[in-house]
DNA sequence: TATTAATTGCACTGACTGGTGTAAAAAATG
DNA sequence: CATTTTTTACACCAGTCAGTGCAATTAATA
């Protein structure tokens, strides 16, 4: 009668569950949802379609189980992102590296991927949307002002809006890249090209905002 | 024998091609390409489906018709966009309605729809979605870019890397708000808050940039 | 090994949909 | 008004696909 978490339990169905959601969020991602197909989804998870039909009841059912388990790993990766220590070098240093780490988890391929997915899903599924938002880029932003609330804290930068000051620092470091990486398939941004721009918008940042010698 | 470009004709086909486009066009960017039915944008159009596959040979081809159009008119927007004098108020003045304009432009519901459409779309259309994005988005960076370099002219404000500046200013002005805007299909935001972020947005640039203050 | 539960194979249904053929109706044009 | 072109109405085809039913098979478990 135990069947939910814990307790061992027949491990098929979980492993069934588990190479299903990886084959059919590549199917997903690549196709979107109209456009896939539960047949190829079951054929490449290596599994019977019916298995799929037994694990998940619709392919609308499946799809929210593909979202729901890329957005909990995207939160994840959100939450503990920009979390080491804070002022033991140069802030200039400290915020170069945290401008590329930004940049390179957001602009990773498959981040990429997934946000053209739910956007383009957006009129379908505006639940999903909306929360994988939530849970997502809107969690990083949240990673980025608190770790700029600690440089405020320890008085190397002012934050008159640490809400603001953060989504500067974000869009300044990645904004012009995103925005081109979301229509241009095709891995087009040469990476020293990103990187320039990452540590170019952590310098605006400090200009902004650095005590030495804003206001 | 005369069918192309100029001539009267028979004005049918034109009429219809019109109207087709303009159905499909809505219908597209609720549906998506694959969610999209042709049965039901000729009942829209108030057409005969036989109509529609007489002006296009197929679903992909009225699809390409309809971004084409949509890109044109996009195009058109983002060259003249930004055009008007240049020096005639304070810098502050006309940067915050640089600032206002290129958020409303940008942020207009359509123009997010159609972004949510390509961006969906990118990976079964690479072309479409990358023309696009050359002939919008790229453009308008453009546009303000020319439009800083007046500035910078005139002595305002300094550009060591005028490309560089303006996606500062862009992405000062609406980043956050557009990412957001690509997820939240609901009019989410208020207007009164993407204002306030326009204008916040002007005044960094204006740090970033301005002789007054900068370097 | 015996029992139980999960998985498979596969045929099948019903709805949908892109695209075509055709003859009649409607609307331009001269 | 006569001619020509476009549009319509409508039936139709063929392929695709989500979802089901079921008997046989396979793999856990005790």
């Amino acid at each position: 009668m135990r069947e939910t978490a814990s307790g061992a339990g027949d491990p098929r169905p979980a492993r069934s569950r588990a190479t299903i959601v990886t084959a059919a969020t590549e199917h997903f991602l690549e196709h979107g949802y109209v456009g896939s197909n539960v047949d190829r989804i079951a054929d490449e998870a290596g599994v019977s379609k019916r298995t799929v039909y037994n694990l998940f009841e619709t392919k609308e059912r499946l799809f929210r189980a593909v979202v729901e388990s890329t957005t909990d790993i995207a939160e994840g990766f959100a939450r503990d992102l920009h979390e080491g220590p804070v002022g033991v070098r140069p802030l200039e240093v400290e915020l170069r590296e945290l401008a590329l780490n930004h940049a390179t988890a957001v602009l990773n391929p498959r981040v990429v991927r997934v946000r053209r997915l739910l956007i383009g899903e957006a009129a379908r599924f505006p639940d999903l949307a909306r929360e994988y938002y939530r849970r997502a880029p809107a969690l990083v932003m949240d990673a980025i002002r608190r770790r700029l609330e600690r440089y405020a804290a320890l008085g190397s930068i002012a934050l008159p809006d640490a809400a603001l000051a953060s989504e500067h620092f974000a869009f300044l470091v990645l904004g012009a890249t995103l925005d081109r990486a979301l229509f241009e398939s095709a891995a087009t941004a040469p990476r020293a090209a990103l990187e320039a721009r990452a540590v170019a918008g952590a310098e605006a940042f400090l200009t902004l905002y650095g005590r030495s010698l804003g206001a």
